[in-house]
RNA sequence: GGGCUUGUAGCUCAGGUGGUUAGAGCGCUACACUGAUAAUGUAGAGGUCCGUGGUUCGAGUCCACGCAAGCCCA
C-alpha cells in the first residue's frame, strides 16, 4: 500500500488555489491538450467578440468572459473540438478621442499640426495600451482562449479580407454612394458628428419664424368622399420656413383625430376650410370663437365652426399641390403618409416632410417611396436646393443665392429669408399662421452659427433589399433570452435602413473606391494583389512611379496616395472615407482567419459559430453586423446560439463609472475571493441576461456556502478515507448490493447530471448551477453526509463501509467534472486530490461529461426519502414545540395515510426516520383517524371553477363548512348533494374536493403539505433510563474532545457508585455506552472527585440529579 | 420621443397553461446538535407581489394606462 495519503489541507483560499493551477495548466499544456485530444471530433464553434484594449478591463468584463467560457469548457467535456481565437478590435472614433485628448488636438489639428501618418501612428500605439492587462485578467479568470494567435483588426490580412468582402458586396450590387441627412455646418463647410453636436454650448437659444402653411387638397374620389368638392387646406407648421421649396410629402399619425374646419384666413380674409388636429384647434382659436352657424369675419376675432372629424388613418393617400412649385416633383411625392414621429404637442399634428433636411423626413420618405426635391448641377448630378454654401440655388428664382440663415458675418437690418417666404405665402393665401418661436437649435462649435441637417454623400451597403431574409433567418437563431431576438434585435430588423459605411475619420479599414473625378468611372479594390496589379497599370500610365513596397501599409494616408487609371486612362483618386468600425467587428467569421486568402478549410469547419456571447448593448453592434454581412455574404447568419448578458451596476443598481467612484476593480476581486468564486457568483445569482447587482458580499456568501461546503464534504471523506486507505480504486460493489441511503443518492446525482446536462444544452448557465449548488447542500452534504456519517468512522474496513466510501467518492468526483465549466480552478484541485491513486486524465478538463444512467434513477427511491425528510422535519417541529430534546428518545409518531402504497412508503423509510429523531415506532392509520385528527375537507377551485362558475363563492363557502358527518358521507357514497345559500342544489364529488387532516386535539401533532402527524410524548423509564445513558455519552464525547483526543483512542470510564436511576440506567445500557465512546471498559468506583459532573434534568417524573465520572486514553 | 428589459421578504432570487395559507437561500432572533465543529439541524419574526384601472366566480400570473431603474436608437 502506498504511503500517499488524500489530501487534507483545509485552508479555503482560492486565489492561490488558482495560482496553482494556473502554473499546473501551464505546465503540462493542458488548453492545448484540451483541443488536440478532440482532434478528430466534431467542431464546437465559437467566435471571441473582439474588445478594444485601449481602455481597463472591468469587472462586466469578468461576466461576459465567464459566460464564454463556460459554454466553452462544456462543449469540450461533451466531446467537442472547441477552437477559441481571440482578437482585438482596434479602430474607430473612440481611440482617435483618446487619442486627441492625450496630445490636446482636435480634428481640424489632423492633417496640420499633426500628420495623419502620426496620427494613425499614436492611435496604434495607444490601441494596444492595455493589451496586457487583458490578457493577464484572461488568464486570471480561466478564461480559455487563444491570445497568442489573436486577430487584430488593423493589420493588413484582416483589411485584406474585409477589402475582398466589400469587393463582394460591391458585385452583387449592393453597395452604392448616395445621400445620408447629417449635421453640417454651411460656414465652417464641414459636416459634424453626432458627439461634435453634443459639445456643451452648441445648442442655442434661438428666435426664428414659425410659419402654419396651407396646402391644397388634390380633388380625387377619396377627397370628394370626404370632403365633397370644396377646397380644403391642410396645415402644417414648420420652424423652419426655408425648407417649403422642398417639401415633398405630408405626415399624419393614423390614430390621431383631425377636424375640418371652416374659418377664415386672416392675412387674404378669405372664407377656407383647413384640417388640423383636434387637440391642436386652441393653439390657433379661442374656444369661445367656436360657433355653430356662418362664421363671420370680424378683425382681431377669428371664428371657426368644425365641420367633421377625421381619423388620419383616412387622410393617408390623399395628394395635395404643391406649395411652391419652383422645382417640378413626381409622384408618389406630395403625398399625405403616416409617419410614428408626429404628435399634437406642437404644430398641427400634421408635419412638413423635406427629404433632403431631415433626418427623420428622410426615412419616412425612403418608407414611403417618396421623391425629394433636387435640382441638377452642372454636371447632371442631383443636389439639394440649398447649395453648400447655404444658398438657395438659381432655380428658386425668388430667393436665389439667399443664405437661408445668416451664416456670415454681413450684417444684416434686412428680413431673413424665412421672413421673406412668409411674406410671399401670406400674399399667396398659402399662410395661415406666422409667428416668432423660441426654441433650442445646434450650432457649429467651431464658427458659432446654426448647422443645417443637409444632404452628404455617403457610401451606403443596400441592407434593405435583403430585410426580409435578415428577418426570416433571425428566427432561426436560438436568443437567449428570447426577447432579445424577437423584440430588441427583431424589432431593429424590421425598421432597417441602409447602412451607412462612410465614416469621415483617419483611424480604421478603408474603403477600397477608386473613382474618376467625374465619378464616372470606379473601381473596387478586394486584395493586395489586386492592388499591385492596378498600381502597374497606373504606373505604366504615368500617374505612379512605383509599385507598393513589400510591407506597404493599408491605413491612410498611404492608400490616400495611391493613384489608379481608369480604362480610359483618367486618374483614380480613393474615396476619402474610411468605414464605420462595426464593418470591421462583423467580419470577424472570416476575417480572423484571412478567408478567402488562407485557411479555407478551416474557415469551413468553423462557419457558421455555434455559440456567441455578448453584452446586450451589442444587438445593433455586433450581433447585427455579424448577421448582416454574413447573409449577404454567405446566404446564412453567422452564428446559431448566442447568450445577450446583461450589465453589471453596482450593489444599488447604479451604473458603474469611475466618475462615482463605484467601479469595481477586477483584479481586486479576484485577490481577494479567487476567481472560482466571483465566476460562480457571477452565474449563480441570476441569468446572465438580466443585470447584475454586483455585491461582494455575495461572493463572500457563495464561498462559505458552495466552496466552504465542498470543501467541507470532501475533507469528511480524506480525514476518513486516510484512516481506512480506501483510495477510490478499488474494484466497484454493485449498486444493487448498497443501501438504501447509497442508491438514494446515486439516483439523485444521475438526475443531477441528467438536468444539469440538459439546463446546459438549452444555454441556461444559472439553472445548471443552481441544480449543482442544491444538490451538493441539501441533498449530499446536509442530508446523505449526516445520516451516514457513521459508517465512515465505525469500525474496519467492511463491505459496508466501502460502499459509503464508493457512493460518496463517486458523487465528489462527479461534482468536480460538471461543475468543472463553472470553477475551472477549484474542481481540478478537486479532481486531482480525488485521483490521487486512480488513473484517468491528468485534468478534469479533459474528462468526459459524465453520462446520467437512468437505469439508476428511480423516481420511487426519491419519493420515499423525500417523505422521510418531511416527517422527520415534523417530528423535529413537534419535539421544539414539546422542548424535548433528540436524545431523549420517544415511543411512537403517527400518520394518517390514505393508500397501501403511501403506508409501505413510509414503512420503507420507517429505520431512518426513526434514527433521525430518535423514536422507537411509526404507526401508520387508515381509520379509526377521528380520536386524534380530524378531517379538513377544501374544494378543488379548477374543476369546481369551471363547473360552477359565478357560483363558485357559494360553492366554496359551503365546502369548507361541511360538518365531520357530511365529509364522512363524500368519503363513503363518493358524491354529496349540498344546498347553496341562494337555494340552488348541487352535487359534489368526492374527487372535486381534498380531503386532509387537521391538527386540533392537542398540540404534539404538525401537518405540512405531504403529511400530518403525531407524536406520542408519553416517557415511561425505559425511555428514560435509554435518554440517560445517551445524555451520558454526549458528555463523554465532549470530555473526550476536551482532553484532545484522536478521533481513533480508545478510553476507559469510571463512575460513582450510586443507588440512583441514574446509576441503574448507564448499567443498563453500558455495552452501548462503550461502543459509542470507544470505551474498553466501565469501571465503577467510589471516589472520583472532578469537575465532570453530570447533571440530568429529567421532567416531569422525577427530580434533578447528578452523577460523577471521568475518562482516560487507555 | 420610439423600442426592449426589469420591478415578489432587509438582501439575492424561484414562482408551466389564472385556482384561494406566495416560496427558497442569506441575514436576524430563539432553541437544539456536538466523531464535518470557523460545520450542522429546527423553529420564529419578516410581504400593499411597483401603482391605478379592467377582464374573471377567482389575478403575483392576462389586458390597458402609469411610475421607477436600465440598455439601445432618434
Amino acid at each position: 500500500m502506498s504511503k500517499k495519503k488524500f489530501n487534507e489541507n483545509t485552508n479555503l483560499n482560492l486565489y492561490d488555489v488558482s495560482k496553482d493551477i494556473i502554473s499546473f495548466w501551464k505546465k503540462n499544456k493542458i488548453f492545448e491538450k484540451s483541443i488536440e485530444n478532440r482532434k478528430d471530433s466534431k467542431v464546437f464553434s465559437f467566435y471571441e467578440g473582439p474588445p478594444s484594449a485601449n481602455g481597463l478591463p472591468g469587472i462586466h468584463h469578468v461576466m461576459a468572459r465567464t459566460v464564454k467560457d463556460v459554454f466553452c469548457r462544456y462543449k469540450t467535456i461533451k466531446g467537442f473540438k472547441v477552437n477559441r481565437k481571440g482578437g482585438w478590435d482596434t479602430h474607430g472614433l473612440p481611440v482617435e478621442l483618446q487619442v486627441e485628448k492625450t496630445l490636446g488636438i482636435t480634428k481640424d489639428d489632423i492633417g496640420t499640426k499633426i500628420s495623419v501618418e502620426d496620427y494613425n501612428h499614436q492611435c496604434r500605439e495607444a490601441v494596444m495600451r492595455y493589451k496586457e492587462k487583458w490578457e493577464e485578467l484572461t488568464e486570471k479568470i480561466g478564461f480559455w482562449l487563444d491570445v497568442d494567435d489573436a486577430y487584430i483588426t488593423f493589420e493588413n490580412n484582416y483589411i485584406e479580407s474585409v477589402w475582398w468582402s466589400i469587393k463582394e458586396l460591391y458585385k452583387k450590387g449592393l453597395l452604392y454612394k448616395g445621400y445620408t441627412i447629417q449635421p453640417y455646418s454651411p460656414a465652417a463647410g464641414t459636416g459634424l458628428s453626432s458627439h461634435e453636436l453634443n459639445m456643451p454650448g452648441a445648442y442655442k437659444e434661438i428666435k426664428d419664424t414659425s410659419l402654419t402653411a396651407q396646402f391644397q387638397i388634390k380633388p380625387n374620389k377619396d377627397s370628394i368622399g370626404l370632403f365633397g368638392n370644396d377646397d380644403i387646406y391642410i396645415l402644417a407648421w414648420t420652424t423652419t420656413p426655408w425648407t417649403l421649396p422642398a417639401n415633398n410629402g405630408l405626415a399624419v399619425g393614423k390614430k390621431i383625430n383631425y377636424v375640418l374646419v371652416e374659418t377664415f384666413n386672416k392675412y387674404t380674409k378669405e372664407k377656407i376650410k383647413v384640417i388640423l388636429a383636434k387637440e391642436c384647434i386652441n393653439k390657433f382659436f379661442s374656444m369661445e370663437n367656436c360657433v355653430e352657424g356662418e362664421v363671420q369675419y370680424i378683425e382681431n376675432k377669428l371664428e371657426f365652426k368644425i365641420i367633421k372629424e377625421i381619423k388620419g388613418s383616412e387622410l393617408c393617400g390623399l395628394d395635395y399641390h404643391q406649395l411652391l412649385p419652383y422645382i417640378k416633383i413626381e409622384k408618389p411625392a406630395l403625398t399625405i403618409i403616416h409617419a410614428d414621429f408626429v404628435s399634437t404637442e406642437e404644430g398641427t399634428g400634421i408635419v412638413h416632410i423635406s427629404l433632403t433636411f431631415g433626418s427623420d423626413d428622410f426615412i419616412a420618405s425612403k418608407k414611403n417611396d417618396m421623391p425629394g426635391v433636387f435640382v441638377d448641377d452642372e454636371n447632371g448630378d442631383q443636389i439639394p436646393i440649398v447649395d453648400r454654401n447655404g444658398k438657395f440655388v438659381k432655380e428658386i428664382k425668388d430667393f436665389a443665392g439667399l443664405e437661408v440663415k445668416n451664416f456670415s458675418d454681413k450684417p444684416s437690418d434686412d428680413l431673413t429669408t424665412d421672413e421673406k417666404i412668409s411674406i410671399k405665402l401670406k400674399k399667396e393665401n398659402k399662410a395661415f399662421d406666422v409667428k416668432k418661436y423660441v426654441h433650442s437649435y445646434p450650432h457649429c462649435w467651431r464658427t458659432d452659427k446654426p448647422i443645417l441637417y443637409y444632404p452628404l454623400e455617403s457610401w451606403f451597403i443596400n441592407t434593405t433589399k435583403l430585410k426580409s431574409e435578415f428577418i426570416s433567418k433571425n428566427k432561426k437563431i436560438n436568443w437567449q433570452p428570447e426577447s432579445t431576438g424577437t423584440g430588441r434585435f427583431g424589432n431593429w430588423l424590421e425598421n432597417l435602413v441602409d447602412w451607412n459605411l462612410s465614416r469621415s475619420r483617419y483611424w480604421g479599414t478603408p474603403l477600397p473606391i477608386w473613382r474618376t473625378e467625374n465619378g464616372q468611372e470606379e473601381k473596387c479594390i478586394g486584395s493586395i494583389n489586386e492592388l499591385r496589379t492596378e498600381v502597374e497599370k497606373s504606373c505604366k500610365a504615368g500617374y505612379m512611379k512605383q509599385n507598393l513596397a513589400e510591407d506597404f501599409d493599408l491605413h491612410r494616408p498611404y492608400v490616400d496616395d495611391i493613384i489608379l487609371v481608369s480604362e480610359n486612362n483618367k486618374p483614380m483618386y480613393r474615396e476619402k472615407d474610411i468605414i464605420d468600425v462595426w464593418y470591421d467587428s462583423g467580419a470577424v467569421p472570416f476575417a480572423q482567419y484571412h478567408y478567402p486568402f488562407e485557411n479555407e478549410d478551416f474557415f469551413k469547419d468553423m462557419f457558421p459559430a455555434d455559440f456567441i456571447a455578448e453584452g446586450v448593448d451589442q444587438t445593433r453592434g455586433w450581433f447585427f453586423t455579424l448577421h448582416a454581412i454574413s447573409i449577404m455574404l454567405f446566404g446564412k447568419s453567422s452564428f446559431k446560439n448566442v447568450i445577450s448578458n446583461g450589465l453589471v451596476l453596482d450593489r444599488d443598481g447604479n451604473k458603474m463609472s469611475k466618475r462615482l467612484g463605484n467601479a469595481v476593480d477586477p483584479f481586486e476581486t479576484i485577490k481577494k475571493y479567487g476567481p472560482d468564486a466571483a465566476r460562480w457568483y457571477m452565474m449563480v445569482n441570476s441569468n446572465p441576461w438580466d443585470n447584475l447587482k454586483f455585491n461582494e458580499d455575495g461572493i463572500a456568501e457563495v464561498s462559505r456556502k458552495f466552496f466552504g461546503t465542498l470543501l467541507n464534504t470532501y475533507s469528511f471523506f480524506a480525514l476518513y478515507a486516510n484512516i481506512d486507505e480506501f483510495t477510490g480504486s478499488e474494484s466497484i460493489i454493485s449498486y444493487s448490493k448498497r443501501t438504501f441511503d447509497d442508491r438514494w443518492i446515486i439516483s439523485k446525482l444521475n438526475s443531477l447530471k441528467n438536468e444539469v446536462d440538459n439546463s446546459m444544452e438549452r444555454y441556461n448557465p444559472t439553472k445548471a448551477a443552481r441544480l449543482i449548488s442544491d444538490f451538493l447542500n441539501d441533498d449530499l452534504s446536509n442530508w446523505y453526509v449526516r445520516l451516514n456519517r457513521k459508517r465512515f468512522w465505525v469500525g474496519d474496513l467492511t463491505e459496508d463501509k466501502l460502499m459509503a466510501y464508493q457512493t460518496l467518492y463517486e458523487c465528489l468526483k462527479t461534482i468536480s467534472v460538471i461543475s468543472s465549466p463553472f470553477i475551472p480552478f477549484f474542481s481540478e484541485r478537486l479532481y486531482n486530490d480525488l485521483c490521487l491513486f486512480s488513473g484517468g486524465p491528468e485534468s478534469v478538463h479533459l474528462v468526459d461529461f459524465p453520462e446520467s444512467k437512468l437505469n439508476l434513477i428511480s423516481e420511487e427511491l426519491e419519493r420515499k426519502m423525500l417523505y422521510a425528510q418531511k416527517i422527520s422535519s415534523l417530528v423535529h417541529s413537534i419535539r421544539k414545540k414539546e422542548r424535548l430534546r433528540v436524545r431523549q428518545p420517544l415511543s411512537t409518531i403517527i400518520i394518517p395515510v390514505d393508500s397501501v402504497k403511501k403506508e409501505k412508503e413510509i414503512m420503507a423509510v420507517s429505520e431512518i426516520i426513526l434514527s433521525e429523531v430518535n423514536v422507537k415506532k411509526i404507526k401508520v392509520v387508515r381509520d379509526n383517524l377521528n380520536k386524534i385528527f380530524v378531517k379538513k375537507v377544501k374544494p378543488n377551485f379548477k374543476l369546481l371553477g369551471a363547473i360552477h362558475g359565478p357560483n363558485m363563492n357559494f360553492v366554496s363557502k359551503k365546502i369548507f363548512s361541511m360538518s365531520a358527518e357530511d365529509i364522512t358521507e363524500i368519503e363513503n357514497k363518493g358524491s354529496i348533494d349540498i344546498t347553496l345559500e341562494n337555494g340552488v342544489s348541487v352535487n359534489i364529488l368526492l374527487e372535486q374536493v381534498e380531503i386532509t387532516f387537521g391538527d386540533i386535539k392537542g398540540k404534539s401533532v404538525a401537518t405540512n403539505e405531504l403529511f400530518t402527524i403525531a407524536l406520542d410524548t408519553e416517557l415511561d423509564e425505559d425511555l428514560l433510563g435509554e435518554g440517560v445513558s445517551r445524555e451520558f455519552i454526549n458528555k463523554v464525547q465532549n470530555e473526550r474532545k476536551n482532553i484532545s483526543l484522536d478521533v481513533t483512542d480508545k478510553i476507559s470510564i469510571y463512575i460513582n457508585k450510586s443507588s440512583s436511576f441514574i446509576f441503574e440506567s448507564l448499567m443498563k445500557h453500558k455495552t452501548f455506552i462503550c461502543s459509542e465512546t470507544q470505551a474498553l471498559d466501565f469501571r465503577i468506583i467510589d471516589d472520583i472527585i472532578t469537575s465532570n459532573k453530570v447533571e440530568f434534568d429529567l421532567g416531569r417524573k422525577m427530580d434533578k440529579d447528578s452523577i460523577c465520572f471521568k475518562i482516560s486514553k487507555s
